[in-house]
RNA sequence: GGCAGGUUGCCCGAGCGGCCAAUGGGAGCGGACUGUAAAUCCGUCGGCGUAUGCCUACGCAGGUUCGAAUCCUGCACCUGCCA
């Protein structure tokens, strides 16, 4: 198996490499030949999101580069959580532990080969910390541990004032752990993960180094934040799941497609496998004519295509053009239009409870989340039907307004679109 | 175990007996401007809904009072100092 010389390179211009250990020594361990490395996810909802894409897509990076991934997820450590700034963690059960490990490995599973000379090998970290005994753990892990080093990190330091639980204190040694254990069963070399995880990524070096003498390498991804430097995988007051049913295929592809110009450019080296002079180009696109987009529609077919595959990314797209197109409503065919409002979301009503009103449909359609937040949507002119303002919260449609017979097109603002079938 | 301080809406943070659904900031949402962008400006921001109304809410449970986020008691959790 040969490995790609060009890969640290690509993931240095890809701005991938936030943080490293020995540069020069991980470039020359990359260029003998393959190596095993690791990443880790830890189960701490039922999906994973956009932050964890990035190190998913990294390590496939690593792996169509010829070097073998190690896919971990943290069935012991998502137990016990990792210090964050926001405060203490609130523990969930075994049980759910246990499920949302089942969803986090058949998410990541799609993006790696686990085939040929450089397969890819899933491992959950607590098939080898939940038999671990107190003694042996305090033992041959915790010595190695010094708490006033361990008291300096940031993440610790900065919960101080408010306050941490001795088991999130302790966190860092599990995962320190992990390393250790895959760097002696599996001759494992490499960990990385988003920068966030830099201080538990290090220590595990460390541990490596004073358990075993071993030397291994290490770096961190960058936290993909908005232009403004807040932080980003929010949208909807909810974050970027991966999980269609968390997240429509159609919603993820707008999110994408909503992207801030400045940072269409950095969005497409980290989030899609467009060549250097594809990207390039794109770029050059959206600075001379941003009102194009051009780089946004690259950005979210690309990633959407990866996440949710070719036919809901079609999908998606098409029912964008329907009803952001300029054509019109009129214009669209009921087949299209009913497809691209159920992609957009759509709710059925029966004709027998009688016409809704234009509060009822916000609400009916989710949109709005009260009648109260319905009237105010209304009254702040953000609500349309057909693409048409409604001034009225009583507003009725009648017969007339049923596209096709029987649908109707409910919107607030500019971009919250759903469907709605009168049957 | 003792002493002191803290626990407010999505987040931060005022309020310290009635004028409190609760100042302010952030996030969110809507509008204007645009390109389904950013920035900016304006508005909005518990629920029912239109009644100078009701319900829910200021850690939890009681109490005092005509009336409590505000006072008292107990409990839980957090922080600091002492043991």
């Amino acid at each position: 198996m040969t490995t790609d010389p060009g890969l640290l390179d690509d993931l240095e211009w890809r701005g991938l490499l936030a943080h490293s250990t020995d540069l020069d020594a991980l470039r020359t361990a990359l260029s003998e030949g393959p190596v095993r490395f690791y990443v880790g996810f830890d189960p701490t909802a039922p999906s994973l999101h956009m932050g964890n894409l990035v190190q998913i897509l990294t390590a496939r990076r690593l792996q169509l580069a010829g070097h073998v991934p190690y896919a971990l997820v943290g069935g012991a450590t998502g137990m016990i959580g990792d210090p964050k700034d926001s405060g203490e963690r609130t523990l969930n059960t075994l049980d759910v532990v246990k499920d949302w490990v089942e969803r986090v490995r058949t998410q990541i599973e799609p993006f790696l080969d686990f085939d040929g000379p450089n397969r890819a090998t899933m491992v959950n970290n607590y098939d080898w910390t939940a038999s671990l005994s107190t003694i042996d753990f305090l033992r041959d892990i915790g010595k190695h541990f010094p708490v006033n080093r361990m008291l300096a990190r940031d993440v610790v330091s900065r919960r101080l004032e408010s306050g941490i639980s001795y088991t999130e204190f302790s966190y860092v040694l599990l995962q320190s752990m992990d390393y250790l254990n895959l760097h002696r069963d599996h001759g494992v070399t490499l960990q990385f993960g988003g920068s966030d995880q830099w201080g538990n990524i290090t220590a595990g070096v460390e541990l490596v180094r004073r358990a075993d003498g071993g030397k291994v390498h290490a770096f961190a991804t960058p936290l993909v934040t908005k232009a403004d430097g807040t932080k980003y995988g929010k949208t909807e007051g909810d974050a970027l799941w991966l999980d269609p049913d968390m997240l429509s295929p159609y919603a993820f592809h707008q999110f994408w497609l909503n992207a801030e110009d400045e940072k269409v450019g950095e969005l497409l080296r980290i989030f899609t496998f467009l060549s250097r002079e594809e990207i390039e180009d794109l770029e050059a696109q959206t600075a001379e004519k941003p009102f194009l987009r051009a780089g946004q529609k690259a950005l979210a077919d690309a990633v959407t295509t990866l996440v949710h595959g070719d036919e809901e990314t079609e999908q998606a797209k098409a029912a964008a053009a329907a009803l952001f197109g300029g054509g019109g409503l009129d214009g669209l065919s009921v087949p299209t239009l009913a497809s691209a409002l159920h992609e957009a979301g759509s709710v059925r009503l029966a004709r027998s409870d009688g016409m809704p009103t234009m509060v009822d449909l916000l609400v009916e359609t989710g949109l709005c989340k009260s009648k109260g937040e319905a009237r105010r949507t209304v009254s702040e002119g953000g609500a349309y039907l057909n693409n048409e303002r409604v001034g009225d919260p009583d507003h009725t449609p009648g017969e007339s307004d049923l596209l096709g017979g029987s649908w109707l097109v409910v919107r607030r603002g500019k971009k919250h679109l759903a469907g709605v079938e009168l049957v």
